[in-house]
RNA sequence: GCCGAUGUGGCUCAGUGGUAGAGCACUCGAUUCGUAAUCGAGCGGUCGCGGGUUCAAAUCCCGCCAUCGGCUCCA
């Protein structure tokens, strides 16, 4: 393969192909591991800011740092910038490069820094001034007309910037230092690259992104929709939708059968008196659905029923519904609990964000003693389904509290406690972790698996929580072998954390070709003729009673046609069958992964159908 | 919730003040076909919803709803 293989035009034929034989990718450096980005990503952002100050003279610059993929700038702007703006803003930042203005470094006092702040009048740079920690402060100008703090490093003169590498993407609100009570800003967010290649490199990785968006291969699949009577949201799943989910649910129910989990059920709704015990209501009320009451009165007296936020408070009253005792303990009481979040409407977004989700929720109530072990196990569950799904790109983060917030309900002991066990239990396992401090749970300290969408954003998926405060809160007991009533410790734990966000995640990470065992239609039957329905009806009631997801394709298109379908189905498994093939009780077998396989016996494809099922692996 | 953009048949999109269009999908007919699109015809939209301006609104104005990109939030 050519090193320059991007410098040739790609011919029309080429083009065509595309689906099939995608370019081969160049190689994008990181920001944060690269010198000449960062200084690129830097000086393009003064350049930016520069350019925005000479066309809106109005508009005060406040930060403008370098990101992963580029760069922003926040700018206090009385009008905010439009998409005909950036291109202006574009065409002037042009203008800055050309003119090769030297970046040069100036090392000031911060009482130099103070007086020429105040003297172009930018108050939002004295609050970053007061921010600066040590002296002397570092100033860049660009050229002799333009200048702001910042730490650099930067490129030597504006004409190094490639005009033909960089862009101006988007144009956001953003909110001054990330505090909704203070004043929103224009964020103009950019791209920079060290050559033109780069930069349709990038464009082109975005685009490929854009294809893996389980919101789009989730309306070309079929798997799920939105319905503007419903409501935002909130999925409605189709039946091939349906069907992926029972099969992750029913994959993880025998998982948890494996492992002693006790499957319970609970309602939807609850009292609001339940979540004043459990803490949600005083703390999360606004983020729950209103409370239903029967009349104003109800609804004065807060005697109403409100729809769960989450499942421990439910799980915790089987619990309690009987007087346990230690020989009962670890009790792992585990549903697929749906649960409501009023959401935020600018929040929501696909299944990643959504307003009505189920979690593959446990709640495990344990002795202090064998919290550890039990903590260590749950884990361990969570990797392995993980695996299952060939899941690898996570990051785990201990999930702290944030001291200087008052929202978590307990003693610091308790937290203590639990943030002890946690980290213990990470260190056990050497699982590589960060701390993620502010991302506690109100009611404890977490160990959550970050991951990221076709679009780099984070989610979290798996949780696993301790907690020693709704025990508390709830008053809860078992006997002890000494006979004394002690109180139980509690983990909560989801491995998928939302079924919802962790399909919206599976469908991107497989960019729609999902594992066979997980593929809502397994196999289609692509009959050459009219003659082979027959036939091919026949072989597909053997594969259901396999419990192989099977179908014949009965629309009497052509042969090119149905496995065009086929594959834009994403069906992993494909069977000709002709006259050559009922003949000799053979399927002709195409597979999205290895292509055309050639003849095969019935009753061998339908023993290889049954191995892979059973085993997780390819046709 | 905040800033910006978008909203036209089931899907993807064209249409910027003067009688709503295309391709795919769907239905019907012809074709009986061997590894990524057979041909033809037909059906289908009060242009997101509600107001307003105008002789006339998909198109201009206002409000609302939803979606998208950010921000904030995320038990």
């Amino acid at each position: 393969m050519s090193q320059h293989f991007w410098s040739c035009p790609m011919s029309a034929e080429n083009a065509e192909n595309n689906e099939q034989n995608p370019p081969e990718k160049i190689h994008l450096p990181k920001t944060s591991a690269s010198e000449p980005l960062k200084k690129i990503r830097h000086t393009t952002s003064h350049i930016m800011a520069m350019a925005v100050q000479k066309l809106f003279p109005k508009a005060q610059v406040t930060i403008g740092p370098w990101i992963e993929n580029g760069f922003y700038y926040d700018f206090d702007s009385p009008e905010p910038f439009t998409e005909k703006d950036l291109k202006a803003i574009k065409k002037e930042m042009v203008k800055i490069i050309k003119r090769k203005l030297p970046v040069i470094r100036e090392e000031v006092t911060r009482e130099e820094a103070e007086r020429r702040i105040k003297a172009i009048n930018e108050p939002y740079k004295l609050e970053i001034l007061a921010d600066i920690k040590g002296d002397p402060i570092t100033i860049y100008h660009l050229g002799e007309a333009w200048w702001d703090l910042c730490a650099g490093p930067h490129v030597e003169t504006t004409g190094d910037i490639n005009p033909d590498a960089f862009e101006l993407e988007t144009v956001a609100g953003a909110y001054w230092r990330g505090d909704e009570t203070k004043a929103q800003l224009q964020r103009i967010y950019g791209t920079a690259w060290e050559s033109p290649e780069q930069l349709a490199e990038y464009k082109r990785r975005k685009e490929e992104a854009l294809r893996r968006d389980h919101r789009k291969l989730g309306k070309e699949l079929g798997l799920f929709i939105f319905a503007d009577p419903v409501g935002p949201g909130l999925p409605l799943w189709t039946p091939k939708g349906t069907v992926l989910r029972s099969t992750l649910e029913d994959f993880l129910k025998q998982e948890q059968l494996k492992r002693g989990y006790l499957p319970v059920v609970t309602p939807h709704i609850g009292r609001v008196d339940l979540f004043k015990i459990s803490g949600h209501w005083q703390n999360y009320k606004e983020d729950m659905f209103p409370m239903m009451a029967e009349d104003d009165a109800a609804r004065l007296l807060e005697q109403g029923f409100a729809l769960k936020p989450m499942n421990c408070p439910f799980h915790i009253q089987i619990y309690k519904s009987e007087l346990r005792s230690y020989r009962e303990l670890p009790m792992r009481l585990a549903e697929f609990g749906t649960v409501y979040r009023y959401e935020q409407s600018g929040e929501l977004g696909g299944l990643t964000r959504v307003r009505g989700f189920t979690v593959d929720d446990s709640h495990l109530f344990v002795t202090p003693d064998q919290l550890e072990d039990e903590f260590l196990k749950v884990v361990d569950l969570i990797l392995t389904v993980f695996k299952s799904l060939q899941l690898k790109n996570f990051r785990a983060r201990l999930s702290f509290r944030d001291p200087a917030l008052d929202k978590y309900i307990g003693s610091d002991d308790a937290w203590n406690k639990a943030e002890f066990a946690i980290r213990k239990a990470a260190e056990t396992l050497g699982l590589p972790t960060f701390e993620g401090v502010g991302e506690a749970a109100f009611y404890g300290p977490k160990l959550d698996f970050i991951f990221q969408d076709a679009l780099e954003r984070e989610w979290q998926l798996g949780t696993v929580q301790v907690d020693y405060n709704l025990p508390e809160r709830f008053e809860l007991e078992y006997v002890a072998e000494d006979g004394t009533r002690q109180r139980p410790v509690m983990i909560h734990r989801a491995p998928f954390g939302s079924l919802e966000r962790l399909i919206g995640i599976l469908i991107e990470e497989y960019a729609g070709d999902f594992p066979f065992w997980l593929a809502p239609v397994q196999v289609r039957l692509l009959p050459v003729g009219e003659e082979q329905l027959p036939f091919a009806r026949e072989v597909v009631s053997k594969m259901l009673a396999l419990g192989v997801r099977a179908e014949v394709d009965t629309s009497g298109d052509r042969l090119g046609k149905l496995i065009r379908n086929a594959e834009k189905d994403k069906i992993p498994v494909m069977s000709v069958v002709g006259a050559k093939e009922v003949e000799a009780n053979a399927l002709s077998i195409r597979t999205r992964a290895a292509g055309e396989l050639g003849a095969i016996a019935v009753p061998e494809v339908l023993e290889r159908l049954r191995i892979a099922q059973t085993e997780h692996t390819d046709f």
